[in-house]
DNA sequence: CTTTTTTCATGATCCTGCTCAATAATTTGT
DNA sequence: ACAAATTATTGAGCAGGATCATGAAAAAAG
């Protein structure tokens, strides 16, 4: 089975769209191939990065999840961002060569390793690879200082179902279920991300469960009324 | 005076140190500084960018301050950043040539206008620049996740406290006084940015005042006791 | 399969920070 | 310089969500 990893290429995967190859031509992809490592699965609870390790690899995930988070100066995690296949790991990284969080999976998870050193020799050729990754990073940025915005002055019930949605939007883009998703991290995960505690995630998800927003069971969450949940978020 | 203005260089600017000219060597410096316009300086209130309007320019600031923010579905504000001198603005344009948010100038400020196509043309030709580029991207990227952590979890006294260090400090890199300066944002806009209402912001200001931590004379903070600021703040 | 550990659900109580309200101080516009 | 508008301060009351506590259900370990 690990030869079935090995012998999977940028031109045949499926994440391709989302991933730092998405603008390239077939020629290009090639390139970008040769650099690229696979490497054999993480289990859950495996580290993929530790805070202050020097960055070596930019890593895009292929399949699974994992969450990032920091540790404060008490030692209380926090909970920065989820993982979902096509994403890419590790830009916090480039400012000073070093990463500055950790990166855990949240189950099985397959990656591929981009060396950062060969990525960049091969940026300063592809003026559309470099293109393609301040554009992820500038989505990535807007991103993330709009949920400030998104996450500060709402409620408890605003905020999961804006997370939610976005769980459900994400899902849809990799061409998976957007109705009916598994989540891969615990209540206590999703509350330390949105600034609530576990009892408050929990008996949000029952409250929405009874009002037919929602149809929970376990970690599976099925979307019974889109609309509802989308006036619930404020969109 | 608009000759003054227009004949400032990056080589001579003071805050060439925390720009994108940062790692450049004066032969580099000079070649950014032919493609860099300076315009009249901004007024109070003026918008520097608009949503939706075509990513034409990067903004550096080189006096004066900018409030960054998006308008929800239901037209209300929500302050994503503010901007001090040696900040570049428009990053988050880079992902679609677009700009995402409004910059309005919150006192008269002065800036450098820097073409986006002339940039990515001398950063095809200047590795140094590409990764300066990075660089100041993946920084921001990390500051913006980890402040949502930091909010998230605090208290509204830890939440401002971290807030006027953060402010105190980027003063102090700037060659600024981080004991003593003016906030040129409303109680308003703090709370907004923070996530607490006005009446709290200015509660806490002077409940800070009270206990020495602070001395607040209208939009004038002076930071009393910086350990007691930042035990607040949970550092 | 059984035991242990972790995760989840739900109730009771308390407190932080919001809302509403009224006034004062600054800033802006004419 | 004055009037109008915006911004800031302070108080009272309320409520959303935290904390504490307990039990149930899943998941992990043996």
């Amino acid at each position: 089975m690990a030869s079935l990893t090995s012998h999977i290429h940028c031109q045949d995967c499926s994440m391709s769209s989302l991933c730092i190859a998405q603008p390239l031509d077939n020629d290009s992809m090639v390139r970008l191939d040769t650099i690229i490592q696979r490497r054999k699965p993480l289990q859950k609870r495996d580290l993929l990065t530790t805070a202050g390790a020097p960055l070596q690899f930019l890593y895009a995930v292929r399949s699974g999840s994992l969450k990032t988070y920091t540790l404060d100066d008490k030692g209380v995690e926090q909970i920065i961002d989820f993982h979902l296949p096509g994403d890419l790991v590790g830009f916090d990284a480039l400012a000073d060569g070093h990463h500055r969080s950790f990166s855990q999976a949240l189950e099985t998870t397959m990656l591929c390793e981009i060396p950062v050193q060969s990525l960049d020799d091969l940026a300063s050729q592809m003026p559309t690879l470099r293109k393609q990754m301040m554009k992820l990073m500038s989505s990535e940025l807007f991103a993330s200082k709009q949920l400030l915005g998104d996450l500060n002055n709402r409620s408890a019930q605003q905020r999961l179902a804006h997370f939610l949605l976005t769980l459900s939007q994400r899902f849809a883009e990799r061409g998976l279920s957007g109705k009916s998703f598994r989540l891969t991290m615990t209540r206590a995960d999703i509350g330390n991300y949105l600034g609530l505690s576990v009892e408050t995630i929990s008996r949000i998800l029952s409250a929405l469960q009874t009002d037919g927003t929602l149809a929970v069971k376990n970690k599976l969450v099925e979307i019974r009324s889109l609309d509802q949940l989308n006036s619930l978020a404020g969109h």
